[in-house]
DNA sequence: TTTTATGAGATTGTATATAATCTGTCTGAA
DNA sequence: TTCAGACAGATTATATACAATCTCATAAAA
């Protein structure tokens, strides 16, 4: 291995995305010895990121058959999608709630980082302080399990996303939505920034559906919220 | 291994247990090779088990350093018990709108299963037919990954319920909100249904908390709802 | 023909051996 | 004393060896 973490981690981001990008179908499945083979590593590596990966949800371990991909349907994404949206939706709602001066200082920070990149068309920065944002927020919810529900749910739909490309002009009306509902946490009414976080996350799996829908394979990726 | 099973998968439950009763501290550290003696396995299965205890949160792995035992405090076991709370909340209120007359009627069957098992005394009837239930209420729910992330909670929690113990009639209360959640979705209520069921879960940790919050120790187990 | 046995080959599960990394202690220089 | 460097022991990460299980084709029996 070239890298210096350890081989399974490598090993599972890289089976991801292939399972991502459909280089691995759904239902296929996946050989220990030959992927051992592939990745230049013994198997047991491999078998640790084996079950990450079910972990994640891309791969169905069944005792004494082995590994099978298992590739999300379209209908699932906008499954995934629904849950996340709801997840961050109570986030907010929590944390209109508790958030400190200081937390909403740092979301404020975040936000205008998030307008200053997108500006400067630095989608990496706009990509990390996006992350900053919508992670303070699970944090200020002020309860750490949902905080790390959202972080998983966060890190599952990772692989069906797209950094690059801003599609109709999606990006403009991302920090729009950001300082609508910054705006009514500052009022303090959570059910409205609720309902428009809500909104903010599942206009993705939406968008992605009227774009996509007609196709067949569920696509490699999708826009970055 | 005297057992069938994957030895991980046996190993897994073991510590999950140990953990959960207060065997293993928290913080401490779990020696691959002692662990491996005691089990009488090779280090390869413990390593799995250690995988999957730190899906469910209860074992934390650093790369080089090792698994280190991550047991609930308190206020991290009311806010598990907070998030599904919700979690459930959800799937009824989605499963309100959804419901099939053939899924209204495995509910109410499951139900009544569950006050036949509790007039008998029959804890483990009771148990069976209380998942039942509540597992048709994800799958109701018609959002499989919802359905998925409440049974993974669910799973999560369960070290910390206690089967055989009715504490101050929980269970007969339990048997009424049961009843009351069916009605309120046969109304089609949505909102009152998801409150009730919100309830429902959350006295769980309330009641839990009333009786325990002066113990310095998470105790070992929590009461079946 | 259909069904059940059986065995070879393939594949996964577990044990063990080797390599890489960490931890803590010691030394010696500033 | 205090701190960087280096070495030894311990521990984890990975590779390999061995055992258990499954798959599937073949063949014998109903």
């Amino acid at each position: 291995m070239t890298n210096k973490y350890k081989a399974s981690t490598f090993i599972c981001s890289e089976i991801e995305q292939k399972i991502a990008t459909g280089a691995y179908k759904d239902g296929e499945k996946l050989n220990e010895a030959d992927l051992a083979d592939e990745f230049n590593v013994s198997r047991t590596p491999l078998r640790e990121a084996f079950q990450i990966l079910e972990g994640i949800g891309l791969v169905e371990l069944i005792p004494n058959r082995g590994a099978f991909v298992r590739r999300p349907t379209m209908t699932r994404l906008v499954e995934m999608f629904e849950f996340m949206a709801e997840l961050e939706a109570w986030c907010v709602k929590l944390a209109t709630r508790r958030l400190t001066s200081a937390q909403q200082l740092y979301l404020k920070r975040a936000a205008s980082d998030c307008e200053k990149a997108l500006r400067a068309g630095k989608n990496d920065e706009y990509y990390e302080a996006n992350n900053r944002l919508h992670g303070m927020i699970y944090q200020a919810s002020g309860n750490a399990v949902l905080e790390e529900e959202a972080h998983r749910m966060h890190r599952r739909l990772r692989p069906f996303r797209r950094k690059q490309l801003d599609v109709t002009g999606r990006l403009e009306k991302s920090m729009q939505e950001h300082a609508d509902i910054l705006a009514a946490m500052d009022e303090g009414d959570e059910e409205k920034a609720a309902d428009l976080m809500r909104k903010h996350i599942y206009t993705l799996g939406n968008t992605y559906d009227q774009y996509l829908a007609a196709l067949e394979e569920v696509p490699a990726d999708v826009i970055e919220l």
